[in-house]
DNA sequence: ATGCCAGGTAACACCTGA
């Protein structure tokens, strides 16, 4: 087992068109956990192969058109569970969860976007926030070692935004979302990123219309969220804006941590 | 502010995204 593993969140926005793109970051990024979103295919399209020739074990909750969760790792994956516990009505796949490593258990997620507002959609988005939590609550009851990661679609402040002004009717900034993103970390859990770095304006989306990615115009969405006995063992993290500057890139970029696993 | 971009499905247009 490594000292220590890096793990790192991305949403891809199609496994299929950005395969060549995964590839190559996986090979320079050299992550040890991967947690994927918005694969937009079903279990049995994904590019199993390719990447588990590049090293990885692989963990899918597909869904044709849209959604779609993975986990990738180094090390085997184990006690896999597939859809986030308190809907049985919910087909939308929008999580998994694994114990990765032996030891620690790493859920991929893509909260509901919930746009626009006064929808369906956005009740949704509310629900499902409150079922990660209670999730959440009730996995920290044990001293299990825990990371959710994945695109949370909240903007947890107006600095994490280029233009707060273009975003106050948006499901992103509400104070009802950004109510229970913060409920999420008052459970104890902290945010990897902002443990090292508190700069305001620093993203891991920009929309791929208006020339967002050359003017700096993003949003930060995409957060790793560990329990208080992995938190202790935060060594670094980041945000990796490499693969968004390639050609055909996903709108959203990879977010890092590294751990100290023992 | 939107759907100017991007992807998917299906089918030569429409849905979703954030």
């Amino acid at each position: 087992m490594p000292n220590s593993i890096k793990i790192t969140t991305w949403n891809i926005n199609s496994v299929k068109v950005r395969l060549p793109n995964i590839l190559l970051w996986l090979k320079e990024a050299a992550p040890d956990v991967v947690l994927l979103q918005e694969l937009k295919c079903v279990d049995e399209k994904f590019p199993r192969m390719e990447i588990e020739d590049a090293g990885y074990n692989i963990e899918i909750h597909g869904q044709k058109t849209y959604n779609g969760v993975a986990i990738l790792s180094k090390s085997p994956i184990e006690d896999v569970k597939r859809g986030l516990p308190g809907d049985t009505d919910d087909e939308q796949a929008r999580y998994i969860e694994g114990t990765v490593f032996g030891k620690l258990r790493v859920a991929s997620l893509y909260l509901p976007n919930g746009n626009p507002m006064g929808s369906d959609k956005f009740k949704y988005k509310l629900a499902w926030m409150d079922r990660l939590k209670a999730h959440m609550a009730s996995s920290l009851m044990d001293d299990e070692l825990r990371l959710w990661g994945g695109d949370y679609n909240v903007i947890p402040t107006d600095s994490d935004v280029y233009n707060p002004a273009a975003f106050t009717n948006d499901a992103l900034t509400q104070p009802e979302s950004r109510a229970r993103f913060r409920a999420m970390i008052h459970l104890g859990l902290t945010d990897a990123f902002r443990a090292f770095n508190t700069l305001p304006h620093q993203y891991s989306y920009w929309d791929y219309q208006a020339g967002a990615w050359a003017k700096d115009n993003g949003l930060l969405i995409d957060f790793l969220l560990l329990s208080p006995l992995i938190a202790d063992k935060l060594c670094s993290a980041g945000i990796d804006k490499n693969p968004r500057g390639r050609e055909k890139p996903s709108d959203h970029t990879p977010v890092w941590c590294e751990i100290e696993l023992n």
